[in-house]
DNA sequence: TTCATTATTTGATCTAGGTCAAATGAAAGT
DNA sequence: ACTTTCATTTGACCTAGATCAAATAATGAA
Protein backbone atom coordinates (compact mmCIF):
# COMPACT_ATOMS: atom_id res chain seq x y z
CA UNK A 1 0.00 0.00 0.00
CA UNK A 2 1.20 3.90 -1.10
CA UNK A 3 1.27 6.38 0.88
CA UNK A 4 0.50 8.83 -1.87
CA UNK A 5 -2.33 7.12 -3.20
CA UNK A 6 -3.97 6.37 0.75
CA UNK A 7 -3.66 10.17 0.83
CA UNK A 8 -5.29 11.00 -2.41
CA UNK A 9 -8.08 8.12 -1.73
CA UNK A 10 -8.72 10.73 1.49
CA UNK A 11 -8.51 14.50 0.23
CA UNK A 12 -8.59 14.97 -3.73
CA UNK A 13 -4.81 16.70 -3.66
CA UNK A 14 -2.87 18.47 -6.34
CA UNK A 15 0.23 16.61 -7.96
CA UNK A 16 1.70 19.53 -5.89
CA UNK A 17 -0.14 19.65 -3.00
CA UNK A 18 0.69 15.95 -2.76
CA UNK A 19 4.89 16.58 -3.43
CA UNK A 20 4.72 18.85 -0.88
CA UNK A 21 2.92 16.42 1.95
CA UNK A 22 5.12 13.70 1.16
CA UNK A 23 8.38 15.69 1.67
CA UNK A 24 7.49 16.29 5.34
CA UNK A 25 7.46 12.10 5.74
CA UNK A 26 10.65 10.19 6.55
CA UNK A 27 10.92 6.88 5.36
CA UNK A 28 12.78 4.41 8.09
CA UNK A 29 12.86 0.97 7.62
CA UNK A 30 12.55 -0.64 10.86
CA UNK A 31 14.12 -4.08 12.02
CA UNK A 32 11.53 -6.77 13.36
CA UNK A 33 10.87 -6.53 17.11
CA UNK A 34 12.17 -2.75 17.45
CA UNK A 35 10.08 -0.91 20.03
CA UNK A 36 9.39 2.66 18.76
CA UNK A 37 7.94 4.17 21.93
CA UNK A 38 7.61 2.89 25.50
CA UNK A 39 5.42 3.57 28.11
CA UNK A 40 5.43 6.47 29.65
CA UNK A 41 7.66 8.22 26.70
CA UNK A 42 5.80 11.11 24.59
CA UNK A 43 5.21 9.67 20.97
CA UNK A 44 7.27 12.11 18.76
CA UNK A 45 5.49 10.38 15.29
CA UNK A 46 2.92 9.29 13.13
CA UNK A 47 4.13 6.18 11.17
CA UNK A 48 2.19 5.21 8.19
CA UNK A 49 3.05 1.26 7.65
CA UNK A 50 4.15 0.87 4.05
CA UNK A 51 5.25 -2.85 4.76
CA UNK A 52 5.23 -5.13 8.22
CA UNK A 53 2.63 -5.15 11.19
CA UNK A 54 2.99 -3.01 14.25
CA UNK A 55 1.29 -3.21 17.48
CA UNK A 56 0.34 -1.34 20.15
CA UNK A 57 0.35 -2.99 23.76
CA UNK A 58 0.61 -2.60 27.67
CA UNK A 59 1.59 -4.67 30.32
CA UNK A 60 -0.83 -5.36 33.12
CA UNK A 61 0.39 -5.09 37.13
CA UNK A 62 0.59 -8.53 36.81
CA UNK A 63 3.03 -8.31 34.23
CA UNK A 64 1.07 -9.98 31.63
CA UNK A 65 1.50 -7.91 28.25
CA UNK A 66 -2.16 -6.83 26.78
CA UNK A 67 -2.24 -6.04 22.59
CA UNK A 68 -4.00 -3.02 22.49
CA UNK A 69 -4.34 -2.93 18.39
CA UNK A 70 -2.47 -4.21 15.02
CA UNK A 71 -1.41 -1.85 12.07
CA UNK A 72 -1.42 -3.62 9.28
CA UNK A 73 0.37 -2.57 5.82
CA UNK A 74 -1.96 0.84 4.90
CA UNK A 75 -2.42 2.03 7.98
CA UNK A 76 -1.52 4.93 10.50
CA UNK A 77 0.21 3.45 13.65
CA UNK A 78 0.91 5.94 16.33
CA UNK A 79 0.17 5.41 20.03
CA UNK A 80 -2.63 8.40 19.03
CA UNK A 81 -3.57 10.24 22.48
CA UNK A 82 0.14 10.64 22.81
CA UNK A 83 1.05 11.92 19.90
CA UNK A 84 -1.53 14.41 19.05
CA UNK A 85 -1.80 15.41 23.05
CA UNK A 86 2.42 14.95 23.05
CA UNK A 87 1.26 13.75 26.52
CA UNK A 88 3.25 10.61 28.32
CA UNK A 89 2.15 7.13 26.22
CA UNK A 90 0.09 4.73 27.99
CA UNK A 91 1.60 2.28 25.56
CA UNK A 92 4.37 0.41 23.97
CA UNK A 93 4.45 0.45 20.04
CA UNK A 94 6.44 -2.16 18.32
CA UNK A 95 7.13 -3.68 14.81
CA UNK A 96 6.47 -7.24 14.48
CA UNK A 97 8.10 -7.74 11.25
CA UNK A 98 11.00 -5.79 9.04
CA UNK A 99 8.90 -3.09 8.45
CA UNK A 100 9.00 0.64 6.40
CA UNK A 101 7.54 2.98 7.77
CA UNK A 102 7.03 6.91 6.79
CA UNK A 103 6.61 9.04 9.65
CA UNK A 104 5.98 12.68 10.43
CA UNK A 105 6.53 14.75 13.64
CA UNK A 106 3.79 16.59 15.13
CA UNK A 107 5.56 19.76 14.58
CA UNK A 108 5.14 19.01 10.30
CA UNK A 109 1.78 18.23 10.86
CA UNK A 110 1.54 21.65 12.21
CA UNK A 111 3.25 23.39 9.59
CA UNK A 112 1.35 21.27 6.76
CA UNK A 113 -1.85 22.35 8.38
CA UNK A 114 -0.43 25.59 7.89
CA UNK A 115 0.52 25.72 4.55
CA UNK A 116 -1.98 23.39 2.90
CA UNK A 117 -6.47 24.18 4.23
CA UNK A 118 -6.95 20.57 2.84
CA UNK A 119 -4.91 18.48 5.02
CA UNK A 120 -6.37 19.51 8.30
CA UNK A 121 -9.66 17.39 6.11
CA UNK A 122 -6.78 14.96 5.99
CA UNK A 123 -6.65 14.86 9.47
CA UNK A 124 -9.74 15.14 10.32
CA UNK A 125 -11.00 12.37 8.07
CA UNK A 126 -7.99 10.18 9.64
CA UNK A 127 -9.02 10.62 13.31
CA UNK A 128 -12.75 9.53 12.30
CA UNK A 129 -11.56 6.72 10.66
CA UNK A 130 -9.19 5.42 13.59
CA UNK A 131 -12.27 6.25 15.87
CA UNK A 132 -14.70 4.38 13.66
CA UNK A 133 -12.51 1.45 13.90
CA UNK A 134 -11.90 1.44 17.46
CA UNK A 135 -15.93 1.76 17.86
CA UNK A 136 -16.00 -1.32 15.91
CA UNK A 137 -13.32 -3.25 17.93
CA UNK A 138 -15.44 -2.29 21.12
CA UNK A 139 -18.49 -3.83 20.04
CA UNK A 140 -16.80 -6.92 19.07
CA UNK A 141 -15.95 -7.22 22.78
CA UNK A 142 -18.89 -5.83 24.54
CA UNK A 143 -21.14 -8.90 24.24
CA UNK A 144 -19.88 -11.77 21.66
CA UNK A 145 -18.15 -15.32 22.77
CA UNK A 146 -14.49 -15.46 22.05
CA UNK A 147 -15.86 -17.51 18.92
CA UNK A 148 -17.44 -14.35 17.34
CA UNK A 149 -14.51 -11.97 18.45
CA UNK A 150 -11.92 -14.65 16.62
CA UNK A 151 -14.58 -14.16 13.66
CA UNK A 152 -14.39 -10.19 13.96
CA UNK A 153 -10.61 -10.82 14.17
CA UNK A 154 -10.68 -12.67 10.96
CA UNK A 155 -12.77 -10.42 8.88
CA UNK A 156 -11.11 -7.38 9.85
CA UNK A 157 -7.47 -8.74 9.39
CA UNK A 158 -7.20 -11.68 7.44
CA UNK A 159 -3.41 -10.97 6.99
CA UNK A 160 -2.83 -10.25 10.31
CA UNK A 161 -4.16 -13.25 11.94
CA UNK A 162 -1.94 -15.88 10.51
CA UNK A 163 1.68 -13.63 10.49
CA UNK A 164 1.84 -12.54 14.40
CA UNK A 165 2.44 -14.74 17.30
CA UNK A 166 -1.16 -16.34 19.05
CA UNK A 167 -0.90 -15.13 22.41
CA UNK A 168 -0.68 -11.29 20.62
CA UNK A 169 -4.36 -12.29 18.87
CA UNK A 170 -5.31 -13.63 21.48
CA UNK A 171 -4.53 -10.75 24.51
CA UNK A 172 -5.98 -8.21 21.01
CA UNK A 173 -9.55 -10.12 21.66
CA UNK A 174 -9.48 -10.28 25.49
CA UNK A 175 -9.47 -14.30 25.72
CA UNK A 176 -6.67 -16.23 27.05
CA UNK A 177 -4.06 -17.69 24.39
CA UNK A 178 -5.11 -21.54 25.40
CA UNK A 179 -8.88 -20.34 24.17
CA UNK A 180 -7.76 -19.07 21.20
CA UNK A 181 -5.56 -22.25 20.20
CA UNK A 182 -8.90 -24.59 20.91
CA UNK A 183 -11.33 -22.12 18.48
CA UNK A 184 -8.75 -22.38 15.83
CA UNK A 185 -8.27 -26.02 16.21
CA UNK A 186 -12.43 -26.05 15.56
CA UNK A 187 -12.55 -23.85 12.91
CA UNK A 188 -13.74 -24.14 9.26
CA UNK B 1 -21.52 23.17 31.68
CA UNK B 2 -21.61 26.05 29.25
CA UNK B 3 -21.52 25.28 25.36
CA UNK B 4 -18.85 28.78 24.99
CA UNK B 5 -16.50 27.92 27.84
CA UNK B 6 -16.08 24.46 26.67
CA UNK B 7 -15.25 25.95 23.38
CA UNK B 8 -12.92 28.35 24.97
CA UNK B 9 -10.88 25.29 26.73
CA UNK B 10 -10.01 23.89 23.85
CA UNK B 11 -9.27 26.82 21.84
CA UNK B 12 -8.59 30.52 22.27
CA UNK B 13 -11.13 31.71 19.92
CA UNK B 14 -11.58 35.79 20.25
CA UNK B 15 -14.77 37.52 21.12
CA UNK B 16 -16.22 37.78 17.60
CA UNK B 17 -14.78 33.73 16.65
CA UNK B 18 -17.40 32.47 19.28
CA UNK B 19 -20.06 34.22 18.77
CA UNK B 20 -19.68 33.38 15.35
CA UNK B 21 -19.62 29.71 16.00
CA UNK B 22 -22.52 29.64 18.54
CA UNK B 23 -24.82 31.63 16.26
CA UNK B 24 -24.47 28.40 14.23
CA UNK B 25 -26.05 26.27 16.88
CA UNK B 26 -29.75 25.74 17.52
CA UNK B 27 -31.03 25.66 21.06
CA UNK B 28 -33.10 22.51 21.68
CA UNK B 29 -35.22 21.37 24.62
CA UNK B 30 -36.07 17.45 24.79
CA UNK B 31 -38.38 15.76 26.37
CA UNK B 32 -37.32 12.83 28.19
CA UNK B 33 -37.15 9.38 26.04
CA UNK B 34 -36.88 11.16 23.03
CA UNK B 35 -35.32 9.06 20.04
CA UNK B 36 -32.98 11.51 18.42
CA UNK B 37 -31.51 9.25 15.66
CA UNK B 38 -33.02 5.50 14.75
CA UNK B 39 -30.53 2.81 13.23
CA UNK B 40 -30.55 2.85 9.35
CA UNK B 41 -31.32 6.84 9.60
CA UNK B 42 -28.60 9.59 8.81
CA UNK B 43 -27.36 11.12 11.95
CA UNK B 44 -28.18 14.70 10.88
CA UNK B 45 -26.64 16.92 13.69
CA UNK B 46 -23.98 16.97 16.66
CA UNK B 47 -25.27 18.12 19.95
CA UNK B 48 -23.71 19.83 22.94
CA UNK B 49 -25.41 18.30 25.93
CA UNK B 50 -26.18 21.63 28.29
CA UNK B 51 -28.65 19.79 30.50
CA UNK B 52 -29.50 16.17 30.75
CA UNK B 53 -28.22 12.59 29.34
CA UNK B 54 -28.37 11.54 26.36
CA UNK B 55 -27.24 7.62 25.33
CA UNK B 56 -26.49 5.49 22.28
CA UNK B 57 -27.19 2.01 21.77
CA UNK B 58 -28.14 -0.74 19.42
CA UNK B 59 -30.04 -3.53 19.37
CA UNK B 60 -28.82 -7.37 18.93
CA UNK B 61 -30.14 -10.19 16.70
CA UNK B 62 -31.73 -11.35 19.95
CA UNK B 63 -33.58 -8.34 20.62
CA UNK B 64 -31.58 -6.85 24.23
CA UNK B 65 -30.66 -3.34 23.84
CA UNK B 66 -26.63 -2.90 24.50
CA UNK B 67 -25.64 0.76 25.36
CA UNK B 68 -22.39 2.22 23.64
CA UNK B 69 -22.40 5.23 25.11
CA UNK B 70 -23.82 7.85 27.37
CA UNK B 71 -23.34 11.57 26.99
CA UNK B 72 -23.20 13.47 30.06
CA UNK B 73 -23.34 17.35 31.01
CA UNK B 74 -20.78 19.02 28.45
CA UNK B 75 -19.89 16.34 26.10
CA UNK B 76 -20.67 16.13 22.51
CA UNK B 77 -23.02 13.75 21.13
CA UNK B 78 -23.73 11.78 17.75
CA UNK B 79 -23.89 9.04 16.29
CA UNK B 80 -20.11 9.83 15.26
CA UNK B 81 -19.55 8.17 12.77
CA UNK B 82 -22.69 8.24 10.84
CA UNK B 83 -22.56 12.29 11.40
CA UNK B 84 -18.87 12.52 9.92
CA UNK B 85 -19.21 10.53 6.86
CA UNK B 86 -23.03 11.03 5.97
CA UNK B 87 -23.90 7.28 6.40
CA UNK B 88 -26.58 5.16 8.15
CA UNK B 89 -26.04 5.09 11.53
CA UNK B 90 -25.94 1.69 13.68
CA UNK B 91 -27.16 3.35 16.84
CA UNK B 92 -29.92 4.57 18.49
CA UNK B 93 -29.53 7.81 19.85
CA UNK B 94 -31.76 8.99 22.47
CA UNK B 95 -32.46 11.19 25.39
CA UNK B 96 -32.56 9.62 29.15
CA UNK B 97 -33.57 12.81 31.16
CA UNK B 98 -35.63 16.36 29.85
CA UNK B 99 -32.47 17.74 28.02
CA UNK B 100 -31.06 21.31 26.78
CA UNK B 101 -28.90 20.46 23.99
CA UNK B 102 -27.03 23.19 21.20
CA UNK B 103 -27.01 21.53 17.80
CA UNK B 104 -25.41 21.74 14.83
CA UNK B 105 -25.39 20.50 11.57
CA UNK B 106 -22.72 19.11 9.08
CA UNK B 107 -23.17 21.42 6.41
CA UNK B 108 -23.08 24.33 9.12
CA UNK B 109 -19.79 22.89 10.75
CA UNK B 110 -18.55 22.93 7.11
CA UNK B 111 -19.02 26.84 6.83
CA UNK B 112 -17.72 27.17 9.89
CA UNK B 113 -14.48 25.74 9.15
CA UNK B 114 -14.04 27.76 5.53
CA UNK B 115 -14.81 30.80 7.96
CA UNK B 116 -12.06 30.34 11.00
CA UNK B 117 -9.12 28.68 10.60
CA UNK B 118 -9.53 27.77 14.34
CA UNK B 119 -12.34 25.63 14.01
CA UNK B 120 -10.22 22.78 12.26
CA UNK B 121 -8.53 22.55 15.32
CA UNK B 122 -11.45 22.50 17.48
CA UNK B 123 -12.72 19.75 15.37
CA UNK B 124 -9.76 18.11 15.81
CA UNK B 125 -9.04 18.14 19.44
CA UNK B 126 -13.06 17.22 20.21
CA UNK B 127 -12.72 14.26 17.68
CA UNK B 128 -9.12 13.29 19.54
CA UNK B 129 -10.82 13.52 23.18
CA UNK B 130 -13.55 11.16 21.97
CA UNK B 131 -10.94 8.69 20.44
CA UNK B 132 -9.30 8.96 23.86
CA UNK B 133 -12.53 8.09 25.27
CA UNK B 134 -13.65 4.79 23.92
CA UNK B 135 -10.05 3.28 23.98
CA UNK B 136 -10.28 4.13 27.78
CA UNK B 137 -13.53 1.70 27.45
CA UNK B 138 -11.72 -0.34 25.23
CA UNK B 139 -8.91 -1.31 27.94
CA UNK B 140 -11.18 -1.13 30.96
CA UNK B 141 -13.56 -3.80 28.83
CA UNK B 142 -10.64 -5.61 27.68
CA UNK B 143 -9.10 -7.58 30.56
CA UNK B 144 -10.95 -6.61 33.22
CA UNK B 145 -13.60 -8.30 35.89
CA UNK B 146 -16.67 -7.13 36.05
CA UNK B 147 -16.53 -5.16 39.31
CA UNK B 148 -13.36 -3.49 37.99
CA UNK B 149 -15.47 -2.54 35.05
CA UNK B 150 -17.76 -0.92 37.11
CA UNK B 151 -15.17 1.23 39.51
CA UNK B 152 -13.92 2.28 36.17
CA UNK B 153 -17.76 3.43 35.35
CA UNK B 154 -17.71 5.29 38.73
CA UNK B 155 -14.66 6.93 38.23
CA UNK B 156 -15.30 8.21 34.65
CA UNK B 157 -18.97 9.24 35.16
CA UNK B 158 -19.37 9.27 39.01
CA UNK B 159 -22.88 11.21 38.32
CA UNK B 160 -24.56 9.06 35.36
CA UNK B 161 -23.62 6.04 37.39
CA UNK B 162 -26.86 7.13 39.71
CA UNK B 163 -29.37 8.61 37.05
CA UNK B 164 -29.98 5.80 34.96
CA UNK B 165 -31.32 2.98 35.01
CA UNK B 166 -29.22 -0.25 35.70
CA UNK B 167 -30.05 -2.03 32.94
CA UNK B 168 -28.49 0.39 30.29
CA UNK B 169 -25.22 0.58 32.35
CA UNK B 170 -24.83 -3.28 32.53
CA UNK B 171 -24.75 -3.23 29.19
CA UNK B 172 -22.53 -0.48 28.55
CA UNK B 173 -19.97 -2.45 30.95
CA UNK B 174 -20.73 -5.76 28.59
CA UNK B 175 -22.10 -7.43 32.12
CA UNK B 176 -25.96 -8.63 32.64
CA UNK B 177 -28.19 -6.60 34.80
CA UNK B 178 -28.02 -9.38 37.22
CA UNK B 179 -24.65 -8.93 37.77
CA UNK B 180 -24.46 -5.20 37.90
CA UNK B 181 -26.83 -5.12 41.05
CA UNK B 182 -24.99 -7.72 42.42
CA UNK B 183 -22.15 -6.18 42.52
CA UNK B 184 -23.77 -3.09 43.60
CA UNK B 185 -24.85 -4.66 46.97
CA UNK B 186 -21.28 -5.18 47.99
CA UNK B 187 -20.33 -1.54 47.27
CA UNK B 188 -18.29 0.05 49.86
C1' DT C 1 22.76 -30.51 13.04
C1' DT C 2 22.14 -29.90 17.84
C1' DC C 3 20.73 -27.52 21.81
C1' DA C 4 18.19 -23.87 23.93
C1' DT C 5 14.48 -20.96 23.87
C1' DT C 6 9.95 -19.67 22.80
C1' DA C 7 5.34 -20.64 20.96
C1' DT C 8 1.45 -23.66 20.61
C1' DT C 9 -1.41 -27.42 21.85
C1' DT C 10 -3.80 -30.42 24.94
C1' DG C 11 -5.83 -32.00 29.23
C1' DA C 12 -7.85 -31.50 33.85
C1' DT C 13 -9.89 -28.59 36.85
C1' DC C 14 -12.25 -24.37 38.65
C1' DT C 15 -14.91 -20.05 38.83
C1' DA C 16 -16.87 -15.58 37.36
C1' DG C 17 -20.52 -14.43 35.64
C1' DG C 18 -24.46 -15.90 32.63
C1' DT C 19 -29.32 -17.80 32.40
C1' DC C 20 -33.83 -18.69 34.12
C1' DA C 21 -37.41 -17.77 37.26
C1' DA C 22 -39.70 -15.72 40.80
C1' DA C 23 -40.21 -11.94 44.43
C1' DT C 24 -40.09 -7.30 45.62
C1' DG C 25 -40.04 -2.41 44.82
C1' DA C 26 -40.76 1.93 42.34
C1' DA C 27 -43.31 4.90 38.94
C1' DA C 28 -47.02 6.53 36.23
C1' DG C 29 -51.67 6.74 34.77
C1' DT C 30 -56.71 6.60 36.09
C1' DA D 1 -55.37 5.14 46.62
C1' DC D 2 -55.29 1.41 43.23
C1' DT D 3 -53.61 -0.90 39.37
C1' DT D 4 -50.65 -1.71 35.68
C1' DT D 5 -46.22 -1.54 34.01
C1' DC D 6 -41.45 -1.44 34.44
C1' DA D 7 -37.04 -1.81 37.22
C1' DT D 8 -34.37 -4.06 40.65
C1' DT D 9 -33.17 -7.71 43.63
C1' DT D 10 -32.50 -12.36 45.04
C1' DG D 11 -31.87 -17.33 44.56
C1' DA D 12 -30.62 -21.75 42.24
C1' DC D 13 -28.26 -23.51 38.76
C1' DC D 14 -25.11 -23.93 34.72
C1' DT D 15 -21.65 -23.06 31.06
C1' DA D 16 -17.84 -20.36 28.63
C1' DG D 17 -13.74 -19.60 29.30
C1' DA D 18 -9.92 -19.00 32.89
C1' DT D 19 -6.12 -21.18 35.32
C1' DC D 20 -2.61 -24.53 36.11
C1' DA D 21 0.40 -27.89 34.37
C1' DA D 22 2.59 -30.62 31.27
C1' DA D 23 3.59 -32.24 26.39
C1' DT D 24 4.79 -31.00 21.66
C1' DA D 25 6.26 -28.16 18.06
C1' DA D 26 8.62 -24.47 15.99
C1' DT D 27 12.41 -21.08 15.76
C1' DG D 28 17.00 -19.49 16.12
C1' DA D 29 21.69 -19.33 17.64
C1' DA D 30 26.20 -21.70 17.71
Amino acid sequence: MDLADLLKEYVPFTHDELNGILAHFTKESIPKNELLVREGQICRKLYFVEKGIGRSYYIKEDGKEVTQWFFGEGAFMSSVDSFFNQSQSHYYLEVLEDAVLYSISLDNIDLLLAQYHKMERLVRLITIDMLTKVVNKLNALQFQTARERYDYMISEYPDISYRVPLGHIASYLGMTQETLSRIRKNEG
